[in-house]
DNA sequence: ATGAAAGCGCTAACAG
DNA sequence: CTGTTAGCGCTTTCAT
C-alpha cells in the first residue's frame, strides 16, 4: 500500500499474472471471466489497491460517469436540498456529481464549458433560468440536459421544478379567504420565467375572485430580501398599500416583513404576508412565514432521473418535457384576515 | 461551426498545414514558433473552435488544472462566501474550481478520492473538520491539500481560518464590558477543533476576569439551530440560567433567540445572546445579533493560495501551517447590561 | 523552427 | 475464456 503513484492496471495484471484486457475484463463484464480467473485478479486489486483511473477510462470512452450540475449561486438557500435528491439518484445509477459555481459570470460558465467538451461530464444539470454559457445555437454540442428548480430562459431544454402557477394559485385562494381583497405581489416576472408563473397564479386567483385588474398592485422585484424591502418603500411613498403582500419568494416575503416591522406594524395583525419555496428559514422568522413549499428533494431526484433516462436513450436534449411536481401549502403565523382598517372602505 | 462532435488538436493542424506538436506548442509556448506559423495556427483554432481536450491532456501530464473543493455540508451559510474567495483566487492562476459534496457519508468521500486518484484534481480544500475518506494514513497518495474555515481533525494539514479563540475573546469580553458575571457557553468542545478554541477564548475571558471556573456553565451543542434551543431547554430544566448566551456559531445563538422568545422572553432585556460566524442572516434576526466576524472571502483566497504555493513548489501537505486571520467584533442588539434580577445577586 | 513518434491508462474489437 | 493490439487526444523528447 501507501506506493508512490497509484496502481495501474499494469500493476494488477502482473500480479494477477494474466492481461490487462482480463483485468479490465474481470471488473466491467465479470461473468465473461472464468471464477479463477476472476479470484486472482480480485486479489491483485486487493493488494495493490487499484482503483480504475478514471481518466483514461473516460478518454477511451469518449464519456465519463460524472454529471456536472451548474449553479450560479449556491448560496440559494433552496440549492442544497435538490442538490441531495440529483446526488443520490445519480448515486444510484453509479454516477457521481461534480458542482459548478458561476458567480453569475457568464465568462465562468466557459470554464464549465470546457471542463464538458473534453467529456468529463456525460450529462448537465441547470440550476437556474439560463444557460450559463450563451444562447444554445452558440455553444451546439451540449451533452444531454436538464433544467432544475427555474425554466431555463434561452434553450428548448427539458425541465422538473414545481407548478408555479399552482402554487401561487393556492397562496392567493388562502388570502382571498381570509377576506383580503388589496394584494400586492412582489416579483420580476418579466425576466424570470418562475415568477413569471407565480404572477400567472395570482392574476388567475384574482380573476376568479372577481377582483378587476385595476385593483391589483404589482411591483417589481428580483427575488432578494433587498428587493422586497425595496418594493415595500415603494409603496409607502406612493402611499397605495394593500393589507396582504403575495411574494414571489421568502427572500421577498424577508425583506417585506423586516421593512413593515421596522415601521413598527405587525404581522399578521395589520399586514398579511406570503412567500414562495419553503425555504429553511421561513419557519424560523417572526412571525413564522406562510408559504409554499416546495419538494426539493423530490425535484432533484426526478431531474436526475430524467438526465439518466437521455443518458442511456441517446434521446436529445431538445425535447419540450416539463415535470411539473405539486406545491404544498404551508400555513404558518404571517397571514390572517385584514385589520378593521380595510374592512372599513 | 457546431460539427457533430468536437474539433481536435489534429483538425486544427490539418486546417494551419502544420504538424500536432505545432500546434500544441503555438498554444503553450507560442514563443517557440514563427510568428507566421502562429498566425496560421490562431486562424485555424479560430475557425474550428477547438479547445484543448483536458482530459487527455490531464491524462498525458499526470495533473489537472481543477481543484477540488470537498463540503460535507453544501447547505452551510459560512460555505458560500468562502467558496468565491476560493473560486476567484484559483482562477486568477488559470485553474478552475469543482465541487464535492458528501453529505457527512464516508461513502461519498471515497468517489472523490477515486476522482483524486485520477488525476483529474491537482489539489484538494477540505471544507470541515475531517478528511472525509477515513484516516490519512490509510489514503496514502493524495494531493496537496489545505483545510478551511475549520481546522482538520486527522491528519497534518495546513490549515486557514480566523483566530477562534482571539475572536471568542473579544465576545467574553464585551459580555463582561457589559457586566455580566454569569456566561453559558454553547458548543461541542469536545469533538470539534473550532469548538474548542472557541471555548478556550471563552475561559481566558472569564479567568481574565477573575470568575472561578465554579461559575461557569458550558453546554454541548453541536453547532445546529436545534442544539442551541435543545442546550436551552436543558438550562431551563435545571433552573440554572446565566445571564448571557455565549454561542459557539450564530445558528446555536439563532435556536437560543427562538427558545427564549418563545418562552416570552426579551433579548436583550431579560437576556443576552452572541454568536460567532457572522452568517448572512445575522443581521435579519430579531433582534439583530452581536457576533464575531469571519473574513470569508479572505479566508477563502488566503487558503487557495497556499494551496496553489504547494502546487508550484512541490511543497509536501505535511507542513503544519496555520494562517490565522483577525475576526472582528460586529456589534449589534443582542447584547446588554444584564437585567435587575442579576444586579441583584 | 518543425515533424515523427512514443506513450499517459484504459477499453473493445479481433483472433485464437 | 484469454491475449494482442489499436487507438482516445494530447505533450514532449529527439531528430532534422
Amino acid at each position: 500500500m501507501s506506493n508512490s503513484s497509484p496502481a495501474t492496471i499494469e500493476d494488477v495484471a502482473r500480479i494477477a499474472e494474466v492481461s490487462i484486457a482480463t483485468v479490465s475484463r474481470a471488473i466491467h463484464t465479470p461473468e465473461k471471466v472464468a471464477k479463477s480467473t476472476r479470484l486472482k485478479v480480485d486479489q491483485a486489486i486487493a493488494i495493490t489497491g487499484y482503483t480504475t483511473n478514471a481518466m483514461a477510462r473516460s478518454l477511451r470512452l469518449g464519456r465519463s460517469n460524472m454529471i456536472l450540475v451548474v449553479a450560479p449561486d449556491i448560496g440559494d438557500p433552496n440549492f442544497s436540498n435538490i442538490l441531495i435528491g440529483l446526488e443520490n439518484e445519480a448515486r444510484a445509477h453509479g454516477y457521481g456529481v461534480l458542482i459548478g459555481h458561476t458567480q453569475n459570470e457568464p465568462q465562468r460558465g466557459l470554464e464549465y464549458l470546457k471542463f464538458l467538451n473534453s467529456n468529463q461530464a456525460a450529462g448537465l444539470i441547470l440550476f437556474t433560468g439560463i444557460l450559463p454559457f450563451g444562447h444554445r445555437a452558440m455553444t451546439a454540442r451540449l451533452p444531454p440536459c436538464v433544467g432544475v428548480f427555474e425554466p431555463v430562459f434561452n434553450g428548448g431544454i427539458p425541465y422538473v421544478g414545481v407548478d408555479d402557477a399552482a402554487g401561487a394559485r393556492k397562496a392567493v385562494d388562502l388570502l382571498i379567504a381570509e377576506g383580503h381583497r388589496k394584494i400586492a405581489f412582489i416579483g420580476d416576472s418579466r425576466t424570470k420565467l418562475a415568477h413569471n408563473r407565480r404572477r400567472a397564479g395570482y392574476d388567475a386567483g384574482l380573476d376568479a375572485a372577481g377582483i378587476p385588474a385595476a385593483g391589483r398592485i404589482v411591483m417589481e422585484g428580483d427575488g432578494t430580501i433587498e428587493s422586497g424591502r425595496l418594493a415595500l418603500e415603494q409603496l409607502f411613498m406612493r402611499d397605495d398599500l394593500p393589507s396582504a403582500f403575495m411574494c414571489v419568494n421568502d427572500q421577498t416575503a424577508l425583506g417585506v416583513m423586516i421593512g413593515l416591522k421596522a415601521r413598527g406594524y405587525d404581522i399578521p395583525g395589520d399586514f398579511s404576508v406570503t412567500g414562495f419555496d419553503d425555504i429553511p428559514q421561513a419557519s424560523f422568522m417572526t412571525p413564522s412565514l406562510t408559504t409554499i413549499r416546495q419538494p426539493r428533494t423530490a425535484i432533484g431526484k426526478r431531474a436526475m432521473a430524467l438526465l439518466l433516462e437521455m443518458l442511456s436513450d441517446g434521446t436529445s436534449a431538445e425535447t419540450e418535457t416539463e415535470i411539473l411536481l405539486r406545491p404544498d401549502l404551508v400555513v404558518r403565523n404571517s397571514v390572517a384576515a385584514p385589520s378593521r382598517q380595510w374592512a372599513a372602505r
